[in-house]
DNA sequence: ATGCCATATTGTAATTTATACATTTAGTTA
DNA sequence: TAACTAAATGTATAAATTACAATATGGCAT
């Protein structure tokens, strides 16, 4: 039962997927393989089906293009312009997903699809107006990780204070100071000790997992 | 033509509309004079017209209800659960808009519709998942006054520290220190001398406006 | 002219937070 | 046991935030 007599857009989701390989940030790609824009890379994406939330449509792509659940997960925006499509009307509801290292190696090179991971400094010219969604995805992608605790879902559980500093740095491309950084970090009060990783060939780091209950709030940096 | 053979969900702007009235903060609502929450207090929205952007189409129905321009304007959140609207799968995209106080007064009284404007603590029940969405829309308002100038917004061109400050008061319902409120405005180096405002009974004030080209970035308070 | 009223304007000390910067420690490996 | 690797740590300075109260400038009433 339509809800009114006048011609309605489509919708579809689009997700961007960010991980860390190679100390890089990258996201995910695919080859379009129709046109238009046949052949160029595009952000993954999808209609929307008519009984899943937009939520759902969107943890169904990514499942679709890296057989993983993200270890984070929110919308990011929606454009909706009139031109964005040349086939039509079409307007996308984009969320942005983070998905952690230690998964990925399960999965990227499984799939044969035309999905590929890109450094976000390597990305290529892009269908439709997918540049001006990456590049609000990135803006928002850096807002996160300095005004809250997003980072962490890049690490395993368990982790030093070395890798999460790594992982700012590639996030920010630059460089912080050690004993400022970890000072910040732990007056935050957020994390926990887990003991000692004696499985590296030099002084041996203590591990940390974030407290229970702190997900949301805290400032970082 | 459409783009898929499934069936495709309806696409709905909403707005919600803020001004500051009587030193409150107020939104506006319209009453539902048809089913479903036929009777009940929503926010103003309408269908996505097939050739107007998201954008226009919330500035449209800005216009519809207020007779006026936003001073602010940017999307808030596209909210697409399967059940939010009984008659069907409705998604809608929501802009939160800042009106003014100035204008206002043009014309609030003129339009005898079914608008009218709540205190934000005076709020009735809502229409479908609007109180969800006016939660969500107070906590981006709230977030957007301290991180960035929108406050600015509400204020003539040229205005007094005290507005200002009264503003923030408002928005954060609660007092700040009149000198370090001052101090911290001044030191963003981002207000421009504009006069004495002699048209008071007691000490008159400094009036300021807004440099050129100082619209993001800085951060308040 | 004087005093009253209303709001605008101003400063400083104490505390907290941010920044800059280099050495020592604990383990492995040759 | 010497060399290597990354982890862990402290201190002084600067900058930002907080707490707090008296004086200034005009209009208005007498």
């Amino acid at each position: 039962m339509a809800l009114t007599d006048y011609p309605q857009p489509s919708v579809t989701v689009d997700i961007l997927i960010f991980t860390i390989r190679n100390n890089q940030l990258n996201v995910l790609l695919i080859k379009r393989k129709i046109s238009p824009f046949k052949g160029a890379w595009a952000i993954p994406g999808g209609f929307v089906r008519i009984d899943e939330s937009l939520e759902d449509a969107a943890i169904r792509e990514l499942k679709e293009e890296t057989g993983v659940e993200a270890d984070y997960l929110e919308q990011l925006y929606t454009f909706g312009d009139v031109k964005r499509d040349p086939r039509g009307r079409v307007i996308t509801v984009t969320y942005f997903a983070l998905i952690n290292s230690e998964k990925l190696k399960l999965k990227s090179s499984t799939d044969a699809s035309e999905a590929k991971w890109f450094p976000i400094d390597k990305i290529p010219k892009l269908a439709f107006d997918h540049e001006k969604i990456l590049k609000y995805a990135l803006q928002r992608l850096r807002w996160k990780f300095e005004y809250t605790l997003v980072g962490f879902s890049l690490l395993p559980k368990k982790f030093t204070l070395s890798q999460l500093q790594k992982i700012y740095e590639i996030v920010f491309n630059k460089k912080f100071d050690k004993r400022n950084f970890r000072k910040k970090i732990l007056s935050l009060g957020i994390l926990k000790e887990e003991g000692i990783d004696k499985n590296v060939s030099h002084r041996p780091p203590m591990l940390y997992s974030l407290k229970k209950n702190v997900k949301n709030i805290v400032e970082i940096l």
